[in-house]
DNA sequence: ACATTTTTGATTTACGTACATCAAAAATTC
DNA sequence: GAATTTTTGATGTACGTAAATCAAAAATGT
């Protein structure tokens, strides 16, 4: 049988009200006494039930989640993890509160994290846009004992005590690789279509994929990056212009969100089969393009791997718990219309 | 606040011993009544404290996880994970037993499930062989209420409630398509090697990738299967023998184990550029490999993630609980040098 | 209407920990 | 050595559920 407080007491020769006190460092125990009961600690293997504890303390965690707003399918598919962890606050002990704010808005942002901050969470997880203004904010919530996690993407310098999400250099790294790999001999520039460089993960990415062309395929031409917002509709527009533009494009690597405008661009230009297509996010629209061949890879990060980890680190930082940062990594998925996951309800 | 078991029966107008014979089915409750604490439930939206529960049951869950022996690294590092998960025994209240077994070997393996059998757990994680005797011993387990979860792989037709692993056909599928892709217009024929045809994840990845290469890359001639055991020092040899017999070979698929030996090869025989190479599992050895380039991509299944997936899904087939199966999948990984997670201790 | 069976209530103890209170004992100060 | 402060012990209640016991009440059969 696992000891208890009470076999702790026994073997250190203690009641078990000084066994609560050198568990839950109390005062009023001196230092020999205190060495006794963590000797015996020590001894006996001795770990708290932590389920026990939490229902003897009743404990719970409110934590604010700030999303962008917007029809980006990624992160209404974020949006969605999130609300499928709050069906399980009960059993989680959780209590999750949604933040909606308007995408690539710095200024909209701090205002979220100073709404969240009134709340008095024990937790924030925020996707990041990278201003210093916000990383001021993120401060004045960790100064005040509130756990942040970014989430997808980050924000260096903020001394927030986590990162929800992949490597995004390495993603732009492989997105390379891949890229050369796919187009082979095959001459002609590659382009590469952004949603704003105002998110580090947008920036990051097309630092590693920049890299990855120029080290290792430097025979592809890299066009100047297109700014799409995420917005389909702008996006579509300004494909249809590239193509016109360039007609012996080789490759495009879509590294943010809007992939329905780039797909109605390379569908209606007939373009899709030529062209090597690279995008990031699975999504309904991506997976069909997958599936059709118009887009020839995506990598994905697992929105619900990202959403269970960052609760996790929030319990733990709430607690002032140790994280094991390699058990909460979240890996890059590369998907071919091969290993597609099967579609979920 | 959380409705508990008093509110029901305040709601309900019993008393608690009902409520109690209700919620764990105990007899000796009429039908009108059980129905009032039914609705009582449904309408209060009640869900039993499960930690509490746990606690007050004295709940723990005795497994054997049953895997092979010798020295192969993908089985050394799955036996790792599991040794991480009794190291957490103590808070997941599990108690697991290891129980080693030569590998492709279905009658050691019957064994080793009769003497499972015997410790009366509450389930059992198998690495299976497929063979006919051994779901048959599988399906024994069950007839007593042992829960079984196939691990890495499968065993169909025997009943098992769970397969913890990839779904190798994919698997193969998306090596067949990087395969196809890397070596773009180069012709000369592709080898395949694998482990041994008695166990059913390698049989899966080699119809997968077969179909791939027929359907969509129907110029490269696939060479017949090799097997090599899963042993370094007989992989080495059939390889080396492989690349003088075939001087123009395109590309190796290496769908089983004993990498060392293929890279071992590649490297002597100053192939290792000029090969297009793909592997299973990322261990040390195909990790340096992928890193020098004499491996061009590895597909991986991660062995962590499957060892916890296999205990959450055995705790709920011994509580009799439903299991959401698209949170259990195990996805397939691909590793290209850039996207190489960061090596861990 | 009686005996018999089934159903329900009331109550208690337990799980392992947290937390509070009050008295007793030990250590410290002057 | 008395007064004071600090440390420790003893004890009880709580968290939400499980499980057992025994008595009381209700339903059933004849």
């Amino acid at each position: 049988m696992r000891p208890t407080v009470h076999d702790i007491a026994a073997k250190a020769g203690v009641s078990l009200a000084t066994v609560d006190r050198v568990l839950n460092n109390r005062p009023g125990v001196r230092s020999v006494t205190r060495d006794k009961v963590e000797r015996a600690i020590a001894t006996l293997g001795y770990v708290r039930d932590v389920a026990a504890a939490n229902l003897a303390k009743r404990r719970n965690y409110p934590f604010v989640f700030i999303l962008p707003a917007g029809d980006n399918s990624f992160m209404r598919g974020l949006e969605g993890e999130v609300r499928a962890a709050m069906a399980r606050s009960a059993s989680e002990r959780t209590q999750i509160t949604i933040l909606p704010v308007p995408a690539f808005d710095a200024q909209a942002l701090v205002q979220a994290l100073s709404e969240a901050h009134q709340r008095r969470p024990a937790g924030v997880a925020v996707v990041a846009v990278d201003a210093p203004e916000v990383a001021e904010a993120v401060k004045q919530l960790r100064s005040d004992g509130i756990a942040v996690v970014t989430l997808v993407s980050d924000l260096p310098g903020s001394g927030r005590d986590h990162f929800a999400g992949v490597d995004n250099i390495a993603a732009g790294r492989t997105a390379g690789t891949l890229m050369g790999r796919f187009t082979g001999g095959r001459a002609g520039p590659i382009a590469v279509l952004a949603g704003s460089m105002l998110v580090r993960d947008h920036r990051d990415r097309l630092e590693g994929f920049s890299a990855v062309m120029a080290e290792e395929f430097p025979a592809h031409r890299l066009l100047p990056v297109i700014e799409g917002q995420d917005d389909p509709v702008l996006v579509e527009k300004l494909v249809h212009a590239l193509i016109e533009r360039e007609p012996d494009l080789a490759g495009i690597y879509s590294l943010g969100a809007g992939n329905r405008g780039l797909v109605a661009a390379l569908e209606k230009t007939g373009k899709s089969k030529t062209n090597c297509t690279i995008a990031h996010e699975l999504t309904p629209h991506s997976r069909a393009a997958l599936r059709s061949g118009t887009i020839d890879a995506v990598l994905n990060q697992d929105a619900g791997h990202e959403v269970r980890s960052a609760i996790r680190v929030l319990k733990a930082k709430a607690d002032g718990l140790a994280v094991i940062e390699a058990q909460e990594r979240i890996r890059i998925d590369i998907f071919l219309k091969d290993n597609l996951p099967i579609e979920q309800a």
